[in-house]
DNA sequence: GTCTATAACGTGATAGAC
DNA sequence: GTCTATCACGTTATAGAC
């Protein structure tokens, strides 16, 4: 089992140099030489292992969306939390997961872009977001009137807008106001605890 | 000069077409035969017009990053609105533009993303939002105590964010909310109204 | 399992006729 | 200016030695 285990590591090294260069780059843009590069391994042990690279991709884009997707349905569906506390853990869960990914937001909307059956074949994304205990702590409060915006879908694109987009403009964001990785991180830990005081603030805005 | 009319003619469907083909599949996923097609003609046409694939895609990204930033930093300095009126304008205005040309926002991410250089170089973004009269009308406020989020690099982000990150994420949003094209658009054209009454309830609640 | 060498193919670009 | 035919190259994938 000391072969099987090389086997297993050599496997694990491609898949992960694979997220890095295809999260950086996009899949059309990616050659399979880069990922072997970054793997520091031979090219042709790529196809050996993955027979070939739209199916290597189509893992790293699998495990991406099902983190991505099932860390916000997990938080959604937790049944012991507020809808305020829910707002908090999904802006601290991403701004942190973005901050040690910051490549993976515009990976995931370029490559659902490009592959867009790749992502709605795989996750019953419709019943998954209708059928959340969430949107049931949603109706409650509109009919409670604690919420004057009742359309969860208005709400759930601006919570994801304040959180993700920053991340997607990175690097207009960060050229316009002249800022450097630090300062951009710093910023982004503020909107932890900004972020949750805004969505309120707007949910009972309109 | 019927020559030169009818150079000019096939040369912007060229460009017309390659605008379409780019902003749906990107720069490494185009192929040259790809932008003929759409366009109806040769494909040796592209390299008569425009020597390379390069080359044309450079102008398309140029004028799509002029426009887009043009507009921002045209409402961002007029001296004859007052700060609100540029919030809604700014709201308006880009949920049309993003309403007729979808793929849009996603094309400049995804592009600015594979070639950094090749914005930073051509628009100096950093003095022209530092220098701009919003930067002076939000001080303003801020020190007349209207604003109680001092910072304008969040104000910025929050902003393009709601406004911006439906269009980005509208596979993932109309899927998972079972909407159709027309659905989108309206709930989009709702926005211009919310998106200003949501800022300003942002801007006072930190 | 891992390597080298190479096959098979797609794509950007051009030459040259019209 | 526009077309057809083709080159030149890079890339994915595999065959076969080790």
């Amino acid at each position: 089992m000391g072969g099987k285990d090389i086997n297993k590591s050599t496997e694990e090294k491609i898949k992960a140099a694979a997220r890095t260069v295809l999260y950086k780059k996009g899949f059309a843009a990616t050659r399979t030489r880069d990922i072997a590069e970054e793997a520091g391994m031979n090219l042709a042990l790529i196809n050996y292992y993955f027979r070939s690279k739209k199916k290597l991709f189509e893992i790293i884009m699998s495990e991406t969306i099902a983190v991505f997707a099932g860390k916000l349905m997990q938080i959604l569906n937790d049944q012991a939390t507020s809808l305020e506390k829910k707002i908090e853990l999904i802006a601290a869960c991403y701004i942190d997961m973005f901050t040690e990914e910051p490549e993976m937001p515009t990976f995931i909307v370029s490559e659902i872009r490009n592959h867009p059956e790749a992502m709605l074949k795989r996750i019953p994304v419709k019943q998954a977001f209708s059928q959340s205990y969430f949107i049931k702590q949603f109706e409650l409060a509109v009919a409670a009137g604690k919420v004057t915006e009742p359309n969860p879908f208005h709400f759930i694109m601006n919570l994801l807008g304040l959180i993700v987009f920053p991340f997607i403009g990175k690097p207009m964001l960060m050229a316009s106001a002249g800022l450097n990785k630090t300062q951009f991180n710093q910023l982004m830990q503020e909107r932890k605890k900004s972020i949750p005081i805004w969505i309120k603030a707007v949910i009972k805005a309109t």
